[in-house]
DNA sequence: CTAGGTGCAAAGCGTTTGCTCGGGG
DNA sequence: CCCCGAGCAAACGCTTTGCACCTAG
């Protein structure tokens, strides 16, 4: 059942690739994953592709500074974490005790947002500073 | 009275350029903003600074999803607001009722901190948007 | 004298885009 | 048939880097 208009092959197993996979694939990612069934796909049109989902919707892009972007397919509000060492990308769930991240905006602005993105080490990125750091 | 080791003027000047902008300038905007002064200047001079001031502590960098890097001389505590439109960056005091965000680790992993950042529409740009949709 | 910084230019990386061809409806 | 989308490769914007020269200490 294709529930967007504007249909692939292509376009339909990059949308599945960042579904299926629940590590906040880069768009190389997602190609490397599909290349193998798909012989002939080309990186731009996983690039192409991946922007217009998020476009439309059916996916998130996560933006992070120094690595490249990853794709979410959960839509449902949640915060990511992520490893400083190797980039990898997790789900987690903030609290707010005191409500959302909220400011006066500053005269004449229009706020329509915030990202709030939580970095640290992950298990092995932490493992390997350790040895680095006897 | 130069605080650091390893002085050179143009490490110097890039530095004051920092600091007496309050706009949170680009590497590009410190390179214009000097090269009148100092013909010679390189932009992979700017950003090799740049880099080796933050990461002894005088200035934060800022990055931003699809904007080139900002960079701040601000080291107190405070939150930042972007306009998507041009890129526009500002100082705002967010206010956080109950605390600071705060999220329950991932097993294994170290918290490190976190990124927030607010976006919105700047006055001149919040402007062009009505104009072109009336 | 020498350690480190500069200028310059080329390369790097992730990402986008122009063009032509192909396949779905 | 027609048009959107794919494939390919070149271009892009920002940033980093290799190398030879220069300069502060």
């Amino acid at each position: 059942m294709v529930i967007y208009m504007g249909y692939s092959k292509q376009r339909e197993s990059i949308l599945q690739a960042v579904l299926a996979s629940g590590l906040h694939p880069t768009a190389d990612d997602v190609y490397v994953s599909l290349k193998p069934r798909d012989p002939n796909l080309s990186l731009g049109t996983v690039y192409r592709n991946l922007n217009y989902l998020e476009s439309i919707g059916k996916i998130k892009k996560i933006s992070l500074a120094d690595h490249p972007d990853r794709f979410d397919g959960s839509l449902h509000e949640h915060q990511h974490m992520m490893c400083s060492g190797c980039g990898k990308v997790v789900d987690v769930d903030a609290r707010f005790p005191g409500g959302a991240p909220h400011i006066q905006p500053p005269k004449g602005w229009i706020p329509e947002g915030y990202s709030l993105l939580f970095y640290g080490k992950c298990a092995c990125c932490a493992d390997q500073s350790d040895l680095r750091t006897p």
